[in-house]
Formats: C-alpha cells, structure tokens, sequence
DNA sequence: TTACTAAGTTGGTCTAGACATTTATACTCG
DNA sequence: CGAGTATAAATGTCTAGACCAACTTAGTAA
C-alpha cells in the first residue's frame, strides 16, 4: 500500500486541471502522472481507474485523457488491455540504446552534486552552423546560454548552448545556475527531448578556457558538440561543452549490429 | 511535378477509407500517406492538404484524421505547423541504436581506407584493469596486438589491444596489419561480439606517440577505452585507442530514456 | 515604399456523446 | 461441480461540432 493508491489499491491522483493555464490539460495530466510514477514506488501492475472515472475526477472528456494516456503509453509507463483496465506498466530493464542524460544528471549518477555559474545569457541572431541545423528563417533568434559547469564546486565543463527563442519565450525567468537546461524545457515548456547526436573531439583549451576551468597548463579538454532533437524530430539544442580532460570521461554502450 | 502531387502541388491521396474493415480508419489513412511517402519521390516541404478538407475528402471526423497524422508525425515523416500547415518532412538523421564498430568498419563508413602497421604480437601476463575485466585465473595468458592505424595512409591512431588466448589459439596466423580484428574474431573464431562499453577521455600524447602519429606538437589526443564483450557476456577485449585529436571525431547517437 | 491592421486560414485543443470489441464475472442449467 | 451464457465493465474508435492560437495575406494608412 502507498499513499500514492486508494483503497482499492488504484492509483490515486491529487492534481487539479488549470484550465487557464497555455499548458494543454493533457499535458497537465500526463506530467502528473509520469511525475507519479517516476520514483518507481507504485509496483507494476497496479491498475490505474477507469478513463471515465478518471475523466470526471479530472474534468476533462475522454478524448482529453487518452491523449494523455496515449503518450505515457509510447513512453512504457503504463499499458492498456481493452477490456481490462490500464496499468503501470513493468520495468523492463533493456537499456539496449544509449541513453541521452544532461549535465546534471550525468553528474548525479556519478554520486557528485552538479552546480552552475552563468556567463552570458543573450539572445543573438543565427550564424553559420545554427543554419543548418534549426533550418529556422534567419529573423528567428536564439538564446545563448554560456555556464561554467561544476561538480562539487569544481569546474568541470563550459558549456555553451543554442536554443530558438520560439521554443522556450521568457527562458530568463528560469534560473539557469540552479537548474538543468533539459528539465526546464521538459517541464515548464512541454517539449518532450528524444534524442541527440554528440560529436566527440580532443583538444587544446584555449587561456580563457583555462582560466575558467581551473586547469592545469597541460591539460587537453573533451569537446562534445551536441545536437538535440524533440519527440517531433524538431531541432531543439545545439551545444557546445567543453570538459576537462583531466576530470572527465564520457561513457558510451554500443551494440553490435548486422554488418554489411 | 509528381503523379501524387495535384496542380497546387499538394500531395493527392487516392485512397478510399473501408469502414466495414476491421482495420481502424486512422490506420488506413497512416498506411496510405506512410506509402506515399515511402519512396521519397515527394520532396521533403511539399504542402499536404488543410486537414479540413483532407477529411471531408476521405469521409472522416478531424479527430480520425489527426490520429493518423500524430503517428506519421512521430516518425518523422510530416511536419505539422500551426497556421501554416502540414509538410512533407525533411529527411533527418534517423534515431538508431548507437552501433558499436570496428576501426575499419568505422573508417569504411567515412570514405576513407583503413590500413595498419603492426608494432607488437606477443602473448602477456595480465596485469592490472586485465583481472578485473577478464575475471581470468592468473595463469591464462592474453594477446597483446600494438598496431597504428591510418586512414587514406595518414596515421590516425594508435591501437592496444588485449584478448584472452584462450579465446583465439594461434591469432598470430592471421594478418592482423591488413584485417580487422573484430571480423577475424568472428569469422574464424566463431565469436559473436554483442556489445561494449567505451571510456572517451582527452589527454596530451606522450613523446613516443606524438612520432608515431606525426602528430602535431600542439595537438591534443582522443583516448577510448573500449571493453567488448560477447553475446554470452563474456569479456572478449580491453583495448585503448588513441586517436590524434585533429583528426578524428566520435559520434555518439543516444535517446531520452523514460525511466531513470 | 513601409509599417501597421484586419481578416481569413490552419493546426492545436477540447467536448459530450455514440457504438464496437474485448475481457471478466456472475448466473443458470445440466 | 462444470460448461456455457448473459451481463457488465473496460478500452478502442469515431463523430460533428466548438473555440483558441499562430500564421499568412490583403488592404490601408503614413
């Protein structure tokens, strides 16, 4: 038994529906719910209540709901049986892809505590590479977010970031030293992150880098060129972090496929 | 101008919906648009028509005809806009499993030709990181194989490897300046490699491996550490290689998990 | 011409139902 | 007790609208 299940042992949601928020109702729910079962207390298996007693719970028409359920069942969290009911669904451990985690989280599986200082926070007009990548019309503007990245207060990475402007109006209000750049996007902005693809190289820090990461003079950086994409395949991110040689490695699990 | 194109230019569909058919109409309309724009005739911006009248063409309610659009959204066939409407996507990276690869296959896949200059064969002790990885009594002896690989005849990086003897009697039969050690394994030895796991660091050359990369003396250099393992889980190979940081990049493809 | 404005178009969200299909359950009949 | 059957419950699909928000475009005024 949980606190997060009733009597019956259904799931039980506390939220409330803000109909006047810009954030759609099924979004609402669905953060909700995946927010639920994100610790991973409630067991697999657990019935969630039917959609139409959870439609009047909530509020909302049942089309509103299952749109909501329709997408935390692509994510694995939950499955429905017709005629049976909705379910958390199990944990299936096959990390068989690489997984995409940011800074701060990479950080905290590591058992350190991430932290931020913010450089530069501008907004700036494209060039060069965000061309291609955003395939945004040139008047589009970006956000330019510079960070010294630390781990347990010590400089680890620099980090700069590219995002449109569309995607994330107002990101100022956010405090970028505190919080990690994906959870923000995922949870106030609604963009879901799928993947990304990261480039990389070895390098030479330049003195300023230097200088900010703390490092010693003959020490060579880790350059990651990251280039992220939305469920919708929407260019969302194009990053830049440069890490000490010296402090950090990058982990990566590949699987052999069918060769040609 | 295409034959699935009209004069406006917007992709025409020639489908007629079976609503006797148990197959939902929202999957009928996903196939018939997924099919269309299989081949790839249709370039990638082609206009798709409003969906008011692509439903009143086809005899379907918006909410069917967005259930059919959603998928094909996901998988990043068409892209929807607000206001401006519903495209033909470009074609993007695809989302893949990262794929684990030998040098030659990596270096093949670039353009470029792979070759080797062999600089040690001897059968080694283990000794240190060996004990652990491999999880083999003392007495088992491995194979040390030094090579430096070049692509288009300019050394790119430099190899060690150390495999189980056991695992491949008599490997120093085999031409190891002019073959991959992943498709000896596998096709003499039966081997069928499943995974691995690799440590991506940057560091300064040593004296001796800046020669023997003609790297330049301010370069900076790649160091992986790869540690392959077979379909049975068996530790199979500890290498590190180090690539010239000017030269080489590694790509890395990962997805956002849903569960932590 | 340029800049602003208003109208129209388009996708995004939502409703309140309807019927279909699958599954679980309770009941009846042998 | 067991087998088949009716019934209820649950999700799956679909409708015909509605309003909203973002974008395009045409028209107007400076």
């Amino acid at each position: 038994m949980n606190s997060s299940t009733d009597v019956q042992g259904n799931i039980f949601l506390r939220i409330r529906i803000d109909k006047t928020s810009p954030i759609p109702a099924y979004a609402q729910i669905g953060e909700a719910i995946r927010n639920l079962l994100k610790p991973g207390t409630i067991p697999p298996g657990t019935p969630l209540p039917p959609e139409r007693v959870l439609c009047e719970r909530l509020g909302v028409s049942r089309m509103t709901l299952r749109q909501a359920c329709d997408s935390l069942e692509r994510e694995g969290l939950i499955e429905s049986h017709r005629g049976r009911g909705t379910f958390v669904a199990p944990r299936r451990m096959q990390k068989k892809q690489q997984e995409m985690r940011s800074f701060t989280e990479e950080i905290r599986s590591r058992g350190l505590t991430p932290s931020s200082r913010l450089l530069v926070f501008r907004s700036i007009k494209q060039s060069g590479s965000d061309l291609d990548f955003f395939g945004l019309p040139e008047t589009e503007m970006l956000y330019e977010v510079e960070r010294v990245r630390l781990a347990d207060d010590t400089p680890i990475a620099l980090e700069r970031i590219h995002i449109p402007q569309y995607l994330c109006p107002n990101l100022d209000r956010f405090n970028l030293a505190a919080n990690s750049i994906y959870s923000i996007l995922e949870e106030n902005y609604g963009l879901r992150l799928a993947h990304c693809t990261e480039q990389i190289s070895a390098a030479l820090p330049t003195k300023p880098q230097r200088q900010l990461l703390q490092s010693p003079s003959n020490g060579a950086v880790l350059v990651v060129n990251r280039r992220t994409y939305s469920d919708k395949q929407t260019p969302v991110e194009l990053a830049t972090t440069t890490f000490r040689g010296d402090l950090y490695t990058a982990v990566v699990h590949s699987v052999r496929g069918s060769q040609p």
